[in-house]
RNA sequence: GCGCCCGUAGCCCAGGGGAUAGGGCGUCAGCCUCCGGAGCUGGAGAUCGCAGGUUCGAAUCCUGCCGGGCGCACCA
């Protein structure tokens, strides 16, 4: 709709210009918008506004000017009117907009599917929590973000791969490993002081068992940096299976898993230390290596190989960047925890070192997550190793409710998610507010079913009908879906299906409150289950896109 | 000290330059003889942190300041 006023606008425009009315033949970038009021129209234009200093005109000469040439030949609009500083606002007939429904029912789940990503290929990358520790409630956040950015990314015509990166590599790995071995030490009565920096929490003990149960004392008889080794192996690949389980409940597809260590198997890290040598980005000071990514706009440059030989995470970084361009992808989108974010000069810089451009990265930092109970706040440290699970928050108000929580604020903004109020079933938590319209409807055409109600496709006698003020609203709410899809892509923005979601389920709720479905006029009856159905339809699909079901009874 | 993010009603948050700043919670007053009340309608409640600037027009863009969070390792 908008995109059709847009061309009648310029269309206009033309029109006085070759019959002199208007002084110039340029154009500027015509917007439409929705206007806030009723009174203001169903769409407006600033076009007069912002052609005034082109036309040397007055704004409002420009939108009288214009509007003939408007009314002249489209049976589209009721009235079309200046108003204000110089909008023009154009009233759509109601008989407009049902034909809208026809388009919701024939395109179904690919309704509002912007054509943006042309098949290009991108990749997501998200949680990559290393595997040294469960998933707590801040991994789920980025989860869900990051697969509803995946959903909507797909929707919108991009070739999306999901992949998780583990840290199966350096230092953090081996201080697993050393956590567990003094566990299990501990296990055979062995008494070694547990280290501050060991990892603290209970499974660390319970992994120490598994080991115990499996094959005994023998690691006793290991030098130690071996017996860490195993340790770290053991304990990496159990706390691995375990993150994947619980993304998995969490209904979490992954199409790869990237494991850091094949990166120094395969020599690439290797081979980007030395690749950045004969290129002079990397050289060598005070004993160590430094990679220059000041030249890229970061601060100072930042270490690859330690004065002890040691490679760093930033080392197999640069790698695993430059193996996803390599793998074919265009551009490549990075969920992190918002505490990173001093980290993306340096991985922009070297992204940028290996001739990619700006565009072609992007960070979605995520906010911390403060649980609450009634209000209060959950005690959280991951350091003494008092967090809460994930699995454990799954349990208790289901993964359904859980993502939808995750989603109803901006990536950037802090989340304060209340255990209690997210089991809920009250207007409080708007999962449910959102998919008790689908399961609404759900009943209605069940009833309708029973009564032998036969539904009909679209026509056009019959949907005159509606011309209810909410039956139009709702329609118009589902005119808008395709841009908010489409802007949420652009913007990387996933909350912004979410609060879609809850302004068409308010429309519908409104609508339902005030007029009978099944009513005493057969045919209105047919046009309103028509409505209804559509609005199933945009409420499925946007859920889907969040990862969300929607329930056909409650 | 430097960098990034945030500051919108009593509380939690939406608002990618447009007219009279929206929603939820809470609060006050109402709505089921009727398709699912996990619902709906209406009140009250805001100097959009402060001060400048750009613009015909700023919650939105720019600069400075104030307040809060997070980062600033040869850690990740």
């Amino acid at each position: 709709m908008k995109e059709t006023i847009k061309r009648l606008v310029i269309k206009a425009a033309h029109a006085a210009y070759e019959n002199g009315e208007l002084n110039s033949p340029d154009l500027p970038e015509v917007e439409i918008e929705a206007p806030k009021f009723g009174n203001q129209g169903d769409f407006s234009t600033n076009f007069a506004m912002v052609s005034a200093s082109i036309q040397k005109m007055a704004p409002k000469k420009i939108a009288e000017t214009i509007i003939p040439y408007l009314t002249k030949n489209a049976d589209l609009f009721d009235k079309v009117e200046a108003a204000g500083p110089g909008f023009v606002n154009f009233f759509v007939k109601p008989s407009a907009w049902p034909p809208m429904l026809k388009d919701v029912h024939e395109k179904g789940d690919r309704f509002g599917a912007p054509d943006l990503g042309k098949g290009e290929k991108i990749q997501v990358e998200f949680v990559s929590a290393n595997p040294t520790g469960p998933l707590h409630v801040g991994h789920g956040r980025g989860a869900a973000v990051g697969d509803a950015l995946a959903r909507i990314l797909s929707f919108s015509g991009y070739d999306v791969q999901r992949e998780y990166y583990i840290n199966d590599s350096g230092r953090q790995i081996n201080t697993l490993g050393r956590s567990v071995f003094i566990r299990y030490e501990e296990l055979y009565g062995i008494d070694v002081t547990f280290p501050d920096d060991c990892y603290q929490g209970g499974y660390i003990l319970d992994i120490a068992r598994e080991i115990q149960a499996s094959r005994g004392n023998d690691l006793l008889e290991f030098e130690e940096h071996r017996a860490v080794s195993e340790c770290a192996r053991f304990a990496a690949k159990i706390i691995l299976d375990d993150i994947r389980l619980d993304l998995k409940t969490f209904g979490l597809v992954y199409d790869n898993w990237y494991s850091e260590q094949t990166l120094y198997d395969a020599g690439k890290v290797d081979g980007v230390i030395t690749e950045g040598r004969e290129t002079g980005l990397v050289y060598e000071k005070d004993g160590a290596l430094w990679f220059k990514t000041t030249r890229f706009g970061d601060e100072k440059d930042r270490v690859v190989v330690r004065s002890n030989g040691d490679t760093t995470y930033f080392a197999s970084d640069i790698a695993y960047h430059r193996e996803k361009y390599d793998r074919g992808f265009s551009r490549v989108i990075d969920v992190w925890g918002a505490d990173h974010h001093g980290y993306i000069p340096r991985i922009r810089a070297a992204i940028e070192a290996s001739g990619r451009g700006k565009e072609q990265f992007d960070v979605i930092l995520i906010q911390l997550v403060n649980l609450l109970r009634d209000g209060e706040p959950v005690a959280m440290s991951t350091r003494a190793g008092e967090f809460v699970a994930l699995k454990d928050v799954i349990n208790e108000v289901g993964s359904e409710a859980a993502r939808f929580i995750f989603l109803t604020r901006h990536h950037e903004s802090p989340l304060d998610f209340d255990l209690a109020l997210a089991k809920k079933k009250t207007n409080d938590n708007p999962v449910y507010y959102v998919q008790y319209v689908h399961a609404r409807i759900a009943s209605i055409i069940r009833n309708s079913m029973e009564r032998g109600i036969e539904t009909v496709p679209y026509s056009e006698e019959t949907m005159a009908g509606l011309v209810a003020p909410e039956e139009i609203s709702l329609i118009k709410t589902m005119a808008e879906y395709r841009e908010t899809v489409r802007t949420a892509a652009e913007l990387m923005e996933p909350h912004r299906i979410t609060y879609y979601l809850i302004t068409l389920a308010s429309a519908f709720h409104a609508y339902y409150n005030k007029h009978r479905v099944l009513c005493e006029d057969p045919v209105l009856t047919l046009a309103r289950l028509y409505l209804v159905m559509a609005v199933k339809k945009v409420i499925h699909n946007g859920l889907s896109l969040l990862g969300v079901s929607s329930p056909e009874k409650m």
